[in-house]
RNA sequence: GCGACUGUAGCUCAACUGGAUAGAGCAUCGGCCUACGAAGCCGAGGGUUGCAGGUUCGAGUCCUGCCAGUCGCGCCA
């Protein structure tokens, strides 16, 4: 069992104790303390207590802790009530060495949650034909970590890539591309990202230009040509429309066509997610086409349960708290990215069985998801076949900025292409690699190019995906190449950098570090009781980020883990310790801070070399 | 117009969901390599938590009203 949940359970029985069973299930409120000089915990239960009982708060906090004191035995050193009647913890060198060897497990003693259900996570959100950009960036590497997690945890998890894989946009760059009598067989992305966009400028015409060029009395030469244009778009719209219609109905040359449009996107998708280290494969894509037969009985069972009604021509859901309704059929009867994520939230939770189900999604669609997970409710679609109402859950996330705090594009205005930008952060980490290794006295001296290059990259990637997972999602960020990839401060180079001083301790000494799994750990020092402590926590804050969907916490856990470790090995000769056993203490002490800084990484998705 | 999100040190961000003196990194200043990677450590200065009320023993955190910025708001996805 865990600390706190040991210090919850002797807390509760000494509430119990004081007032009497009626308060047994208070919370005691048992939080790691701020400050050292106030323990290692506190119980700070008693202050809201005293409130409802009617007795002054100290005195309380003093009873509690005498009855707390009996409960705990040897754990702790006497507990001190404080303040306005905190209740301060501190664990006896003992317990805490006891503590942390039931931590020093394979697993690192991070329970599992107990679940036949399973999590469903909606990642990475790529469209076909289209390049990544940065948006795609963090649905994956969010998406990826939040995944690690849940896996971490034992749950089924289930990524879904919800590709943007059918409808009009798709079938008007198939017409475009056939039209032009493009080998499909030789494109490469590119292409088709330059066919999308031919395709959406033709077809757009310059319907404004021509309302204004009436409206404002233009010559009619003017107004001529734009009318042409205009025709030109309607007739392209209506092949479109053709294309799609047979395609619809199963054309097998189109289909086979279609598919590798597909294929073309994936084949740098899974480029990409392989340089991010995220685990997104062919099994995890559930395109939009996948829906496309369920869509007509969507608004069917709407309609039905009296739920989805006509306004002007068009089905629309409304919900009794808001104006704005969800519109899932259109006036000319086609049907909406709304009817396709009703048809996919139906699909998640009553066919995957998913207990969560995780949208990680750009946060400017939260209107969107309340309207789609509302209307999912209202018509009961967030029942799992045992009955449990699911959690529908939208973790919206910010938007990726340039220096010049305005959504990031090139130079030329282009939207910053993922690739471009994974070659720059990679080809940085390389740089500051191969530089370090040119110096005689480094310790990467000597490395062959090949190892250069993947530190670098693995240095590279780490810098953007810590500077993206450590703080608030819902946050925009600047990305600054510069910032992220320092080598010393908050980044993710500098959790790189104590994992690999830590390899390098038992590499130099020649040491397995299997060896000084059962030593006697002796915690004496304050550094070394700090780190021990620190470690403890390492178990909660997974589940926190579980519970909470926040990898930021994480984030600042490692982080505060290295800050630990950086000071102790300070403070604390390990190879030159004073006697063997403090000696093979403290390499214990080492490897299962780089084996939890290694798991921790991990679960972000980020890979953590052993020398750099 | 309606709605959502954001506002914390010069800059970039935390604050364990209502607890003690609001903490880190960058930048600035001062220390520490004949002890293991100085990509590090120790220390100093720097704050009316956008503003004004309210709830509470206690508010950066909850409620109300303002201000500023960003993003949404029926036939695109």
């Amino acid at each position: 069992m865990d600390i706190v949940a040991q210090l919850e359970s002797a807390f509760r029985a000494a509430i119990a104790t004081a007032l009497g069973p009626s308060h047994a299930d208070a919370d005691p409120a048992i939080r790691p303390s701020q400050n050292p000089a106030f323990g290692d915990f506190q119980a700070n239960g008693a202050l809201g207590l005293a409130k409802q009982v009617g007795e002054k708060p100290r005195d309380l906090a003093q009873r509690i802790a005498v009855a707390a004191a009996t409960e705990l035995g040897d754990l702790v050193e006497p507990l001190e009530v404080a303040g306005p009647g905190f209740i301060n913890i501190r664990l006896r060198p003992p317990a805490l060495a006891r503590l942390l060897t039931a931590v020093d497990t394979p697993d690192l003693a991070v329970k599992p949650q107990p679940s036949a259900h399973a999590v469903v996570i909606d990642l990475c959100g790529v469209n076909v034909a289209k390049q990544m950009h940065v948006g795609h960036l963090r649905a994956t590497i969010i998406g990826d970590a939040l995944a690690r997690v849940f896996e971490r945890l034992g749950r089924t998890v289930h990524r879904e890539n919800h590709l943007g894989d059918w409808g009009l946009p798709i079938a008007m760059v198939l017409h475009q591309l056939r039209a032009q009598r493009i080998d499909l067989d030789r494109l490469a992305l590119e292409d088709l990202n330059r066919a999308y966009r031919d395709a959406q400028l033709t077809a757009k015409g310059d319907e404004r230009g021509l309302e204004a060029a009436r409206a404002l009395g233009c010559g009619p030469h003017r107004v001529a040509e734009l009318e042409a244009q205009h025709q030109g778009a309607a007739a392209f719209e209506e092949a479109a429309r053709a294309t799609l219609v047979k395609l619809q109905s199963g054309d097998p040359e189109l289909v086979r066509d279609w598919q590798k449009l597909i294929d073309v996107t994936m084949r740098e998708v899974f480029v990409a997610a392989d340089v991010l280290n995220v685990r997104l494969r062919p099994e995890h894509s559930r395109g939009e086409s996948f829906f496309r037969d369920r869509l007509a009985g969507v608004v069917d069972a709407f309609v039905r349960g009296g739920l989805g009604v006509e306004d002007q021509g068009a089905i629309v859901v409304r919900f009794p708290e808001r104006e704005r309704p969800l519109l899932i059929r259109k006036r000319d009867g086609g049907f909406l990215y709304a009817t396709t994520d009703l048809a996919a939230v139906r699909y998640r939770v009553q066919e995957l069985d998913g207990e969560r189900v995780i949208y990680v999604v750009d946060a400017r669609q939260r209107d969107h998801f309340q309207d789609v997970f509302d209307a999912a409710h209202l018509i009961g679609w967030d029942r799992l076949p045992d009955g449990t109402v699911a959690e529908l859950l939208h973790v919206g996330f910010g938007t990726v900025l340039g220096k010049d705090r305005k959504p990031l594009k090139t130079r030329s205005g282009e939207n910053f292409t993922l690739m471009a930008l994974l070659d720059e952060a990679v080809g940085r980490g390389v740089h500051e690699v191969r530089q370090r290794a040119e110096d005689p006295e480094s310790p990467t001296h000597g490395l062959t190019e090949g190892e250069i290059h993947r530190i670098g990259q693995a240095v590279g990637i780490a810098a953007v995906k810590y500077a993206d997972l450590s703080t608030d999602l819902v946050r925009d960020y600047v990305f600054d190449l510069d910032r992220m990839i320092a080598f010393e401060g908050d980044t993710g180079p500098y959790l790189l950098y104590a994992h690999a001083r830590i390899c390098s301790i038992f590499a130099r000494a020649g040491l397995d570090p299997a060896g000084f799994r059962s030593a006697e750990l002796i915690l004496e020092e304050p550094a070394e009781r700090a780190l021990a402590l620190a470690l403890l926590r390492y178990g909660a804050v997974v589940h926190d980020v579980a519970r909470t969907l926040e990898p930021h916490r994480l984030c600042n856990y490692l982080r505060a883990l290295c800050e630990h470790f950086s000071a102790f090995y300070q403070a604390c000769p390990v190879l030159k310790a004073d006697d063997p056993a403090r000696r093979d203490s403290r390499l214990r002490l080492c490897d299962l801070t780089r084996r939890t800084l290694a798991d921790g990484l991990d679960l972000l998705g980020i890979s953590a070399p052993e020398r750099m």
